[in-house]
RNA sequence: GCCCCCAUCGUCUAGAGGCCUAGGACACGAGCUUUUCAAGCUUGUAACACCGGUUCGAAUCCGGUUGGGGGCACCA
C-alpha cells in the first residue's frame, strides 16, 4: 500500500495498435476496482519500444476507453500528480534509478553483442538447458569497462540476479507463488538505446506513481519475480499483484487476431454497443456469485471484486455477446436508438431524409426483432427506399401466376382509402380477400414481398401504414410489373 | 527442454465436505404462440479429465497422472 492508503491502479498498454479485447477486460477490472474502492484509475502509456510504436495509437486508446466509458483520473492529456504519464517522457527517471542499481551493485553493463547473445542461446537450446545470460560481462574489471564505454561500444544494463534464493510473492487470485531465483535471467533493464525495458519502467512507475494493486493479464505472472526482485533492490515495498485468467481463442490458445476479431473497434464497427461488450468482457473471469448477468457498468462497480476473479482461461465466444448485445439494445430507450438510427442513415445514405416521427414509428415496428443497431436499416432498409430487388426464395414461394391479378384488385381498394391506418389496410385487405374468395394469407405474403423485397420483418400492416398508401401502392405497381415481365 | 499457472455441460459459469439424482446463462433440439421473420413462453439434450488417498461422507481437501495454457528477448 502506499503512503496514503488509497487504492491506486493502472491500465499500462503499449501503443502498437488498436485496444485488444483482452486489454479492454484489464482496463475494466482496474477501472471498478478502482471505483469500487473510491480510488484513482490511471492510465499509463508504455512506449519503450520505439520500433513497434504506432501513430495516433495514444488518441485511439485513448477514444475507445472513451467510448466504452472508462473514464480515467490521471493520465496523458489529462495529467495529475505523477505525471507525466508517458514512458518515453520519464526517461530521466529510469536513467536514475538504474544508476542507483549500478552503484549498489545489484545491476552490472553489459557489452554483448546480439550476435553473441543468439549464439550462446543456440549453444545453450542444444544443451538442453534453458536459455540464460552466461554473465560474461560480470567479470569485467571497472577498467574494462570505463575501457568499453570510451570506446562507445553499445552497452545495456542489467539486473543481478541473487544466486540460490526464493523469490515468493502473494497473488491476490492465485495465493502464493514461488520461484527459485536461479532459473531467472540476469534481464536487461536498460536498453542500448537508452530506453528502459518494461520490467525497469513498470516497477518505478508503479512506486513512484504509488500504485497500490498491479492489476494485469496472466502473460505477466512468470515475469513478476523479476519485479519482485527490482523492488527488493530498491528497498520499496511490493503492491499487491492480482494476474487475470487469459481470454482464449476457441481453440484455447491465447486470444489472438487471425482467429477472429479482436480490437475493440472491430466489435464497434459492426454495431456492438459498449454497454454489451463491457457487460460480456466482466462476465469472463468473474462473476457476481448470483444468477445476474446483465449489468451496466454502474452495476458492475458496485457488485465487482478481486476475489470473486477466476483462475483459469476463458473463450471468447460472442454468441453470448450478441445475445448480451440484444438485451442491452433492447434495454435502449426509444429517443436513445433514434439518436443513433438518425446516424446510421446519414452513414448508409448520406443523408437523413425522414423525420423523427417516421422514425420512432420504424422503430417501435422493429424493436422486437433487432439484435444490432444497424439492423434497422441493414434489416429494416425497405422504411427507407423502395426495395430494388425481390428476394427468389420468396417469389418462388409467395408468387403465382394469379398474384398480379390479385395485387391489382388489392391496389384498386388501397387506392379508396381516406388515410394510412393500419386498420384501415387490414380492412380492405380482409374485403379484398373475401371478394376474390381467397384467404388473407393469399394476399398478405405476395403484399409483403412487393412492399419489402423480403419475406420477414414486422407486420406487414404494420410496414404499409409507416410507409404510406400513395408508396404502398407504387411499390404494389412495381412489384405487378415484375410479376408480369 | 526448463519454470509457472490452470482443469465442472460445446461456451461463460455456480459450487468454498453432506443442501448436488451438480444449478444458471448462451448456443442447440422440441412444443406452444404467431396469417411472415423474430421475440416470448414451456420443455429437452448436455459436464465434475483420470488414478490413488484423507473422511462416516468429496465436484469440493491432499498426492500423482494426463491434458491445456502462459513464460523463458536490448517486446510489452
Amino acid at each position: 500500500m502506499n503512503q496514503s492508503n488509497t487504492v491506486r491502479v493502472r491500465f499500462a498498454p503499449s501503443p502498437t495498435g488498436f485496444l485488444h479485447v483482452g486489454g479492454l477486460r484489464t482496463a475494466l477490472y482496474n477501472y471498478l476496482f478502482a471505483r469500487k474502492n473510491n480510488g484513482v484509475f490511471i492510465l499509463r502509456i508504455e512506449d519503450t519500444d520505439r520500433s513497434r510504436y504506432v501513430e495516433g495509437a495514444v488518441e485511439n486508446l485513448i477514444e475507445t476507453l472513451h467510448w466504452v466509458g472508462l473514464v480515467y483520473d490521471e493520465g496523458p492529456k489529462k495529467g495529475g500528480a505523477k505525471g507525466p504519464y508517458v514512458q518515453s517522457e520519464r526517461l530521466d527517471l529510469y536513467k536514475q534509478h538504474a544508476e542507483m542499481l549500478l552503484q549498489s551493485g545489484k545491476a552490472y553493463r553489459c557489452f554483448c553483442t546480439s550476435e553473441r547473445l543468439d549464439e550462446m542461446r543456440k549453444q545453450q537450446e542444444k544443451a538442453k538447458i534453458s536459455p540464460k545470460y552466461d554473465r560474461t560481462c560480470l567479470k569485467l574489471t571497472p577498467a574494462q569497462i570505463e575501457q568499453n564505454l570510451k570506446n562507445g561500444l553499445p552497452a545495456v544494463i542489467r539486473m543481478k540476479v541473487p544466486d540460490g534464493a526464493k523469490v515468493s510473492f502473494n497473488d491476490i487470485i492465485r495465493g502464493n507463488v514461488e520461484f527459485e531465483s536461479d532459473r531467472l535471467d540476469d534481464q536487461v533493464i536498460m536498453k542500448s538505446d537508452g530506453y528502459p525495458t518494461y520490467h525497469l519502467a513498470n516497477v518505478v512507475d508503479d512506486h513512484l506513481m504509488e500504485i497500490s494493486h498491479v492489476i494485469r493479464g496472466e502473460e505477466w505472472l512468470s515475469s513478476t519475480p523479476k519485479h519482485v526482485l527490482l523492488y527488493q533492490f530498491f528497498g520499496w515495498d511490493l503492491p499487491q499483484f492480482a494476474h487475470l485468467p487469459l481470454l482464449l481463442n476457441p481453440d484455447r490458445s491465447k486470444l489472438s487476431k487471425r482467429q477472429g476479431d479482436v480490437a475493440v473497434e472491430d466489435y464497434r464497427k459492426k454495431g456492438y454497443l459498449p454497454d454489451a461488450l463491457v457487460n460480456f468482457v466482466a462476465l469472463l473471469g468473474w462473476n457476481p456469485g448470483t444468477e445476474q448477468e446483465l449489468f451496466s457498468l454502474e452495476e458492475l462497480v458496485t457488485q465487482f471484486s478481486l476475489d470473486r476473479v477466476n483462475k483459469s482461461g476463458a473463450v471468447f465466444d460472442h454468441k453470448k455477446l450478441d445475445w448480451m448485445n440484444f438485451e442491452h439494445l433492447r434495454k435502449k430507450t426509444d429517443a436513445e436508438v433514434l439518436s443513433i438510427l438518425k446516424k446510421l442513415l446519414v452513414e448508409k445514405y448520406g443523408k437523413n431524409n425522414f423525420n423523427d416521427d417516421y422514425l420512432s414509428k420504424v422503430i417501435v415496428a422493429m424493436r422486437e426483432r433487432v439484435s444490432f443497431i444497424n439492423e434497422y436499416v441493414d434489416n429494416g432498409f425497405y422504411f427507407f427506399q423502395p426495395p430494388t430487388e425481390y428476394d427468389p426464395e420468396v417469389v418462388k414461394k409467395r408468387w403465382k401466376p394469379e398474384s398480379a391479378a390479385e395485387l391489382t384488385a388489392l391496389a384498386d381498394s388501397f387506392k379508396q382509402l381516406p388515410d394510412s391506418t393500419k386498420e384501415g389496410f387490414e380492412q380492405a385487405l380482409h374485403r379484398v380477400a373475401e371478394s376474390l374468395k381467397i384467404e388473407n394469407a393469399k394476399l398478405i405474403h405476395p403484399l409483403r414481398l412487393a412492399v419489402s423485397g423480403v419475406g420477414g420483418g414486422p407486420g406487414v400492416f404494420d410496414i404499409v401504414s409507416i410507409i404510406g398508401k400513395d408508396e404502398t401502392i407504387r411499390r404494389i405497381q412495381n412489384a405487378i410489373e415484375t410479376i408480369k415481365g
